[in-house]
DNA sequence: CTGTTAGCGCCTTCAA
DNA sequence: TTGAAGGCGCTAACAG
């Protein structure tokens, strides 16, 4: 290891010391061009030798790229809650895989969706060289409005025929009917749905669970709106309960969800599922943990994750992209 | 919105349609400098009109500086599944408002630890201004190798006065002792730690568990290594209480490690906490979710994250640091 | 097969 | 208060 000699921090540094000019290192590193097999040899040892790499980030910028993706979630100051959402870490974790794959970084950069040109001024800044939103939250216009003039963007979330973007997700209504036609068949007479329609995904869960119940069910059944955190589901529960409502059967809009309402329930003496169906979203890890183990609908997170990747390496490309729907499955296991 | 305007994509572009030089283009938009104010608010609203934002990597480039902190598990083709496990996606999100707030992005580079360069060629690919490591798994040498020659590295992980590098972490072996003295006061006889001394964080709590023991208890206690995954470790305790082993009292090395058992011994008809005690490790959102609630050994997550932040920030300003070590607590519910 | 040259988009002395 | 020029570290024609 030349212990002597100074810091190399550039290809000229190299260059000097190889006896050649910048333009046969690069092309001795990169193996890009043509070059004599010895010389490429020689220049790669001596790069070993001083533990020389190129810098990445000047290589991009030449490049014209960045070599980095941009993993969103427009969810404001409550992103580092967000996180801790196992659904989402898990598809993150994901996508780290598949874009190192494809040989790009990951680039989290935390954004606050203030006023409606926040996504346009991410793209400006030419930190990354395309977008993966995870959710759409309630940003439908600004996508819309980004994606009509920029591309390597996909989102994670609800279909809709007039969005201007490529969406990947699960077909969110067809989700709720699932969880409905489950606990009707189980007898269930009176019915609850924890969660919210401020995202569009939630609102199709929300309206697939509704429109699949009878009337004189659907009449009756609760809209009690969650948070997505554990803490703010649990509250949620705990109110609902201790006014004294008694649902025979509970559809929530995330497992974590579910099981918040459970914990809840246990404090009240409700057993589930005796006195009390369960049906849970996402099939997270945790899910075949809990006892009773969760019934669920269960999203590909992996497979979702791989198309968003793959969608956007084709964007990258130049090529056109069209919105994927995956279809959900119910888990039934003990919950329900 | 000048409609009929080419693309603006530079700051020499933007200097021609103001009349200006591209320095005084660049004075006025980074507030660098000393410029008139007029001429400053008309390129301001110039560069508005058209949407133009600097191009933060030649920025950057230019600053000698990335802009960006990356955030390594050096967990292999496990990376996936790590993120998964809500610890560490909770510690991530903390992580990335933390650098937000100091206005760094993260990057979040797949790291293959391969060989014993990996760091180092991490480092000097220039990719980001510092380095946050989660976990020090096995590769303790290449992290003390690093530090010899690199600065701005903080570790989530355990202490040890030889590392010449700076760890933040909880006092893991104190968290065990916690655990197994706990555990003693209940009357267990019998007892079993689920959890392996690969890292050197497990094997501190294993050691700390351990050391609290009398002798009697401590040769009998079973020893039952178990993976990270939540189904790995569910498969060890499956075939721990399959081959008709019964203890008194459990530590796991994780929350999930911890929920993963109990949902195995339900399956054998162990009660918990009737039957069996278990003790988790972390503290994650969900272990007061789950039933019977987690009785636990608290790590101040989000604590630990902006302490990592805040060391990098005083190693980047050119400062020296020493390393952290919080002090666990434990948090007594139902499961033991 | 290799060197020279001209930038990628930006910031910052140095002069005017 | 502003402009001109040089260069961050690298790549890619274009010559030779």
């Amino acid at each position: 290891m030349g212990a002597t000699t100074a810091a190399v921090r550039s290809i000229s540094d190299l260059a000097r010391i190889a006896g050649v000019s910048v333009s046969t290192v690069s092309r001795a590193l990169t193996g890009k061009g043509t070059l004599n097999q010895a010389t490429r040899d020689r220049i790669r040892a001596i790069a070993a030798e001083h533990g020389f790499r190129l810098n990445v980030a000047a290589q991009n910028l030449r490049l014209g790229r960045t070599g980095a993706i941009g993993v969103l979630l427009p969810l404001g100051h409550e992103q580092g809650q967000a996180l801790s959402d196992p659904f989402l870490s898990a598809m993150f974790g994901y996508l780290a895989s598949a874009l190192t794959e494809h040989g790009y970084d990951l680039l989290l950069s935390r954004i606050l969706p203030q006023g409606d040109h926040w996504l346009e001024d991410f793209v400006r800044s030419g930190r990354t060289d395309g977008i993966i939103m995870i959710g759409q939250s309630n940003q439908n216009a600004v996508l819309n409005r980004a994606a009509e003039h920029y591309r390597p963007m996909v989102v994670w979330g609800a279909y809709a025929p007039d969005n201007r973007y490529t969406t990947v997700g699960s077909d969110n209504f067809t989700g709720g009917v699932l969880a409905a036609r489950h606990l009707l068949a189980r007898g269930c007479k009176q019915l609850a749905w924890f969660g919210h329609a401020d995202a569009p995904e939630f609102a199709a869960r929300q309206a697939g669970f509704l429109s699949a119940l009878p009337d004189d069910l659907r009449a009756n059944t609760a809209v009690v709106p969650i948070h997505i955190t554990p803490e703010g589901s649990r509250a949620s529960a705990q109110a609902f309960f201790a006014a004294g409502n008694r649902p025979d059967g509970v559809f929530a809009a995330s497992d974590v969800g579910a099981i918040s309402v459970i914990a809840a329930a246990g404090e009240f003496g409700i057993a589930v599922p005796g006195d009390m169906a369960v049906v849970g979203f996402d099939d997270i890890l945790l899910a075949q943990l809990t006892s009773p183990q969760l019934t669920t609908v269960r999203q590909d997170i992996e497979g979702g994750a791989r198309m968003l990747v793959d969608l956007l390496m084709r964007q990258l490309a130049g090529g056109k992209t069209q919105s994927v729907q995956f279809v959900p499955r119910l888990i039934v296991r003990q919950s329900a």
